[in-house]
DNA sequence: ACGCATTACAAACATACGTATAGTTCTCTT
DNA sequence: AAGAGAACTATACGTATGTTTGTAATGCGT
């Protein structure tokens, strides 16, 4: 990891250079600076505020991401963004720097899934490893959280009745047993799994199921194990 | 969770009460004495020990159970210990306590996977909770663990041609293609894959493939996609 | 030498799955 | 009013899957 920004813009991380941002949240106006100076160096785009009000006031750029964000803020402390991207479901890995903190302060920022919680002073060779770290943790969440998006929109392209008999296969069921459960023809069963496999685009059951899984989709368990 | 402790050996909690091991290193004796004390009179069992290589050389039960740990110890300390006993892949959640932490301390202890890291003075009642959460959390992680064991004690009573056909059809594949694939006739592997559905007490085939994802079976896809 | 598990295949049958063609009914939109 | 899509069924056919019964060669331990 170390040594990973000391040369700006070349070779192959390039792509992860120029593609990630640095969001930086810190008030004392010298210290946003010289943070938003060492990441431009290393070929970070960087979007730096004076407060969480701020950034959550600004449109944030869905791409790999990550936060720098100081545990002292005016208004809305450090900690309490935290706890508050958390209840607006958004997820940028946080990187903490303080200038006082304590050890309570860091279990909390820790327990709520900080990457890394840095004291002043640090070296920026920390920083920057740290900030490597949290945008490849971002990078992956939204890697995964992409293809859930993908089957979700596949998913939603079914009708009704064929999300219902995807369930029931996906459950285990025969097709006899989904025209029962649904009360249907077991031919209407078969013809709607056909083009649930077609939207779906799962090339076999296995597929599917994987899917499903991906999904979180499940039935009540009573259902199949009467049978 | 606060109180949970508060009245030993009681209700609905008895179970997780007398079951759940705590162990216990700390070289001050004192202090290891009045640990042991408090988690006795809440109904926990409690095992304690002066330093790390005394407790890599007893014999630790397979039960439920957590770690507190203090950070400074004689020999190897606390923090060394968690990376010796990830090492020794023993996952036992550990509850950190210290007199002197600070906060580069604090952050490898919870990047280690600690539950939790307490700077003397604490309240009895945050370690109790701490341990509570830990104990809870290695219940889960002992449930999952159980899980992929027994999954996996049936996948090895399949014979090894079982075990390949079983891999080629959780992988999408039709019969016919797996006997290709094996260069076997496709009656012989119909009669291999009843023998897997029995072995694998699976009741159909999507159990079969969730049994397969739990186990993290898996062929090289190159072998699906060229059909 | 004997039993036993493994590997392997065949014939025959029953059941399950998938698709094409064709048609009805209903609702919602243009 | 016409068209589109959803929901539903039927007939018919072809393929896939699963099971039973039977056969046979191999290898391994006692």
């Amino acid at each position: 990891m170390t040594g990973r920004f000391d040369s700006p813009g070349e070779g192959s991380n390039a792509e992860a250079s120029t593609k990630a941002i640095v969001f930086v949240v810190e008030d004392d106006i010298s210290v946003r600076r010289s943070l938003t100076n060492l990441f431009q160096q290393v070929g970070l785009e960087v979007v730096a505020f004076g407060s969480a009000r701020e950034m959550l006031q600004s449109t944030i750029p869905d791409v790999t991401s990550c936060l720098v964000l100081d545990v002292r803020l005016p208004g809305l402390s450090g900690l309490d963004y935290q706890t508050e991207l958390a209840r607006l479901n958004i997820h940028i890995p946080i990187i903490f720097i303080t200038g006082h903190g304590d050890i309570p302060m860091t279990v909390k920022a820790m327990k709520g899934g900080a990457v890394d919680f840095l004291s002043k002073p640090f070296r920026d060779q920390e920083l920057l490893d740290a900030v490597v770290a949290a945008t490849e943790r971002d990078r992956k969440r939204r890697e995964a959280q992409r293809t859930v998006a993908n089957l979700q929109s596949l998913f939603e392209t079914l009708s009704p009745r064929e999300q219902a008999v995807m369930k029931l296969v996906a459950a285990g069921l025969m097709n006899k047993q989904v025209a029962a459960e649904l009360g249907l023809a077991e031919i209407t069963v078969k013809i709607y799994r056909g083009h649930v496999m077609k939207k779906m685009r799962a090339r076999s059951l296995a597929d599917l199921i994987r899917m499903s899984e991906t999904l979180g989709i499940c039935v009540n368990r009573s259902e199949q194990t009467q049978v």
